[in-house]
DNA sequence: ATATTAGTTGACCGTTCGGTAAAGTCAACC
DNA sequence: GGTTGACTTTACCGAACGGTCAACTAATAT
């Protein structure tokens, strides 16, 4: 990676991660910048507003969320069900874990900014869609293999299901966050067997 | 009315608006003075800071909510699955007419600010937290009601199906948000009756 | 070796932020 | 009719906001 490389790098890391403990509007750039060890004028550089770094974020979140949570916790080594199972462990886990560090559940990272900028901000509005969507296809896929396998017992339209199952999980982690409470999750999102009316999930 | 609480009241009328068609951080008090038409000085007479100021806002918010939605919506002149679908096209119509008027879906003004702020202020995330426990305390009533009717399939706690309930909504109010599509709620919003195990919701 | 590009620095812009303070106005009560 | 306290007005505070700019240095390509 080079230099230049570097330093973007570094903003992306240090943007993400404070707005995600934060908000958007309670970070600034020369808050950023100062996290990174990056000067100002290097930040225009690399970016050309806050509203683009922050459509970059959305899209390095995206790439560490496919590859370390839903590309694991969806593995077919499981049953659909179970690999449901293991990402309610997986979202469970690590709100514990960003209460331990940060002293509040900070939810889901794309809820977060969705509900705070997409009144505000077309483009970033734009993105968390898409972000949604790539989330959405993942569990179309694990709703498809449950249907084949005759473990839903459910005849709804997959797409409303998977639509149905995120809209569950966000809500979810928006009650475990105004709560600061991640057992939250640990109770009530193994209900989503329920709404998708997938077998022996609770 | 006395002149004071005129004063006041079109300063938590205009914050909530404010506030709720974009979010807590991007107005300020200037603007909400100036659309109030007070004098910032007026402001710091009536509240001590933008936090209290919204404070106040969401306790009348609450009030508002329970007056012209959850008391006409889970009224009992109907079957408990029936107040749901009542109170699901509240809902729909709302956020369609919110829409109309400001050219985007609003979601929840409780989960807006929610998530905004539960991180930033805790007087304001344990407020919000209160505000949930109201409409979930609808939720309960409604939902024993249903069991003491035998409408109810679902032999789980009613606290927990009330709470799965709640985080049901508020995701679906947040996917219709970031879609900017009110029809999402039409859609998706009537399988909280699978969820919740309420007999022909669908 | 030199020219070009990529990246960095730090000072600076106008504006707005939440909040303060003091002087002034108004209505109600004695 | 004067006093009191609620309310209003206006000017002001330091700090931060997002963004700009021109000068500078480091790395690369010819």
């Amino acid at each position: 990676m080079s230099r230049g490389q570097q330093t973007k790098q570094r903003l992306l890391d240090s943007a993400q991660q404070l707005m995600y403990s934060r908000s958007y509007s309670d970070v600034g750039v020369q808050e950023i910048c100062k996290d990174a060890k990056v000067q100002k004028g290097s930040f225009y550089h690399f970016f050309p507003s806050k509203s683009a770094l922050t459509v970059e974020v959305l899209e390095q979140l995206k790439m560490q969320m496919i590859e370390n949570i839903l590309l694991p916790a969806f593995a077919k080594d499981l049953t659909p069900a179970k690999r449901f199972e293991r990402f309610i462990e997986y979202a469970y886990q690590y709100q514990v874990q960003l209460k331990e560090e940060y002293g509040y559940v900070l939810g889901c990272p794309m809820g977060n900014i969705a509900l705070e900028m997409s009144t505000r901000d077309e483009t970033i509005r734009k993105k968390v869609e898409l972000l949604f969507e790539s989330i959405f296809e993942v569990f179309v896929d694990v709703l498809e293999d449950a249907r084949a396998a005759g473990e839903l017992e459910n005849n709804s339209d997959i797409n409303e299901l998977a639509q149905a199952a995120l809209a569950y999980g966000e809500g979810v982690l928006m009650l475990a966050k105004t709560r600061n409470d991640p057992e939250l999750i640990k109770r009530l999102l193994p209900k989503v067997g329920d709404l998708i009316g997938l077998k022996s999930t609770t």
